[in-house]
RNA sequence: GGAGUCGUAGUUCAGUUUGGUUAGAACGCCUGACUGUCACUCAGGAGGUCGCGGGUUCGAGUCCCGUCGAUUCCGCCA
């Protein structure tokens, strides 16, 4: 085909260009036909231009009278300043005075109009991805995750990394997320899996002696999806040998400061801010706090300052070994319906009830809890969470993990209700020193809390031959996340590299040796060989691209992503397949009665 | 697996609380007018399986049951 090819895109015209012969290839954006004089926008990635169109020219006036939304153009003409300068557009300053023009491709009339503040709904942008795509803020997105991907290649590279490509079809194994399965047509009734990350094979290149690899992959898992899980995900991994844990963490904040350096222009601080799990939870209830709240809002304990109190709540919390503790609110003002909401957000998640004392600027207290406080007991819980008059400070009691838990939960909601989040912030975090092992009282075995390759801390191996649950669950690993903004965004660990030690750790899980060897033999053989001590990560891709362009859900940093049911919508797949096919894998569908 | 929200014109929504005449608006689309617009303006027009199935009722967009899809959260995600 034939057809007249730009000279220039549409975003780079300017007024020096005027008098230049220009051709422009793009889209049809915008018609505005004043009966005469014919305005049309034609648009690329890079930009909008005006063209102007006048009825002397027939010819050219005839077919632009013909353009529909979407329609593939070229044209020609020469660059003109305009009579009224338009200072909402680059290009504004300039138009094109058209005197040859081409249809390259018609288009149907759009579902939905291509502008940056879409209307249509997600499934409909979805089913007509490529148009979404068109629109300009979508397009941004996917060019901010390129610049991403060059300066994360860049940074490796220059750090001695090598980047080696990984399998997709690789062994399923038992622990961690369910695979997605692959059936083999060679070996019928055996199935190949996606990898949910490259961990073993890492590892193995460790034993390599690679010594320090890097890959963006791609990760598959099937489970239920959220905001920010796609069935299919991308992952920085990495893997370091002859390191500690600070040594990997130094890597990392150099990437994180040069991407936040060359898209953002921000320069982040030398070091990131550490919490221990332990702290993470005892302060902020989850382990994965948002550090950018106004005040903090930490968890404060006062089952001490409460301990002599009336109040039946608190002392039957006490006398089963419960915690109470709660947050200060620092001088908003709370309304009766506030502590309504409050209160069945609280009960929602499985709390009696919330407690509050309300300190008004007169001195006085207001609290449905002062008939059963003392005034001593009221000035000490005062005094615990550095209340001044006009805070308000909410209460809960119960089990201690559950306490935690949900005040970790009302904390975010205190934030989201009175606006205390700091949006201009970045807040990194490394949580570090999470518990090994935790103990699943459904399946009554202890189960591992990363993967079963993490290194405990060296003072807890002594815990790693008893059977008891509190001593077990009390062993902290070389286990640590990175959070941001309260999203994590990294997940990693110094790795088990000595044969002893993962044995010791197959036993707590419960793994047989035979066992142990059917699942992860080639593994656990290749350790025989010189494993080199070893500790890596893997960074949360799509997350990170999130959090840079300000959005709530990875959705709209991925190309073609899926629904929430992990369909499709644009090729509807998953689809069925024929029975020849399935007859190949020697495959048959049972079918729901 | 569980809970919430949503589903009405090509699109975004109103109408559902309290069942009752011909289901409305805006944008888009079509026709006409308009020579400096840039959310062009103005006049006119076409356009509906009220997601789908069943039930209650003289009568259902509206009430009930089921189901499908999108989305948010819990469980789940080593």
């Amino acid at each position: 085909m034939i057809f007249k090819k730009r000279t220039h895109n549409c975003g780079e015209l300017s007024q020096t260009n005027i008098n230049e012969n220009v051709t422009l290839n793009g889209w049809v954006s915008k018609k505005r036909d004043l009966g005469g004089l014919l305005f049309i926008d034609i648009r690329d990635r890079y930009g909008i231009t005006q063209l102007k169109i006048n009825p002397d020219n027939s010819s050219v006036y005839e077919i632009a009278n013909r353009l529909g939304q979407e329609f593939v153009i070229s044209a020609t003409g020469m660059v003109m300043k305009r009579e009224s300068i338009n200072k909402n557009i680059p290009t504004g300053e300039i138009e094109i005075d058209v005197n040859e023009i081409e249809i390259l491709n018609e288009s149907d009339i759009p579902p939905f109009v291509i502008e940056n503040d879409v209307k249509a709904a997600d499934d409909l942008r979805l089913k007509y991805r490529y148009l979404d795509l068109r629109r300009k803020n979508i397009t941004d997105n996917l060019i901010l995750r390129n610049k991403v991907y060059q300066v994360v290649h860049r940074y490796f590279e220059k750090h001695g990394f090598v980047e080696v490509e990984t399998p997709i079809l690789m062994k399923s194994t038992p622990e961690g997320a369910r695979d997605y399965l692959v059936p083999s047509r060679v070996h019928k009734g055996k199935f190949y899996a996606l990898p949910q990350s490259p961990q073993i094979y890492k590892q193995i290149l460790m034993v390599s002696g690679l010594d320090r690899y890097v890959q963006i992959c791609k990760c598959f898992r099937d489970e239920d999806l959220r905001a920010d899980r796609q069935p299919e995900f991308t992952q920085i991994d990495l893997e370091m040998s002859f390191v500690t844990q600070d040594d990997v963490f130094q890597i990392l904040e150099g990437m994180f400061k040069e991407i936040w350096r060359e898209v953002k222009d921000i320069d982040l601080p030398e070091s990131f801010t550490r919490l221990t799990y332990d702290e993470a939870i005892e302060c902020y209830g989850i382990d994965k706090p948002d550090l950018r709240i106004k005040g903090g809002l930490k968890i404060v304990n006062i089952t001490d300052a409460v301990r002599n109190s009336e109040f039946k709540v608190f002392n039957d919390a006490i006398n089963s070994g419960g915690t109470i503790a709660g947050i200060r609110l620092q001088g908003s003002e709370v309304s009766r319906k506030i502590i309504d909401s409050l209160t069945d957000f609280v009960k929602n998640l499985g709390l009696g009830g919330l407690g509050y004392l309300k300190f008004n600027a007169d001195g006085s207290v207001q609290s449905p809890l002062t008939k059963f406080l003392s005034t001593e007991i009221t000035e000490s819980v005062k005094q615990a969470f550095s209340a001044g008059n006009g805070d308000t400070v909410f209460i809960l009691s119960g089990v201690r993990k559950k306490v935690q838990s949900v005040l970790g939960q009302l904390r975010l909601k205190l934030a989201e209700i009175f606006k205390l989040t700091d949006e201009s912030k970045y807040e990194f975090a490394w949580i570090t020193d999470f518990p090994l092992f935790n103990y699943d009282e459904e399946e009554k075995r202890f189960v591992a809390e990363h993967h079963v390759f993490t290194m405990p801390k060296d003072e807890y191996l002594k815990f790693l031959d008893s059977r008891n649950i509190e001593e077990v669950e009390s062993i902290r690993a070389n286990c640590y996340d990175l959070v941001l903004n309260g999203h994590e965004i990294i997940s990693g660990s110094i790795r088990i590299h000595k044969p002893d030690i993962q044995k010791k750790v197959f036993d707590v899980i419960g793994l047989t040796d035979e066992e142990a060897r059917q699942k992860f033999g080639f593994i656990l053989e290749a350790f025989r060989y010189g494993a080199p001590p070893h500790g890596g990560a893997a960074v949360g891709f799509d997350r990170i691209i999130a959090i840079l362009c300000g959005l709530n859900s990875i959705t709209d940093t991925i190309a073609f992503p899926k629904t929430l049911k992990a369909s499709s919508l644009m090729d509807e797949c998953p689809s069925e397949v024929s029975t020849g096919q399935l007859e190949e894998l020697g495959i048959s569908i049972v079918k729901k009665s």
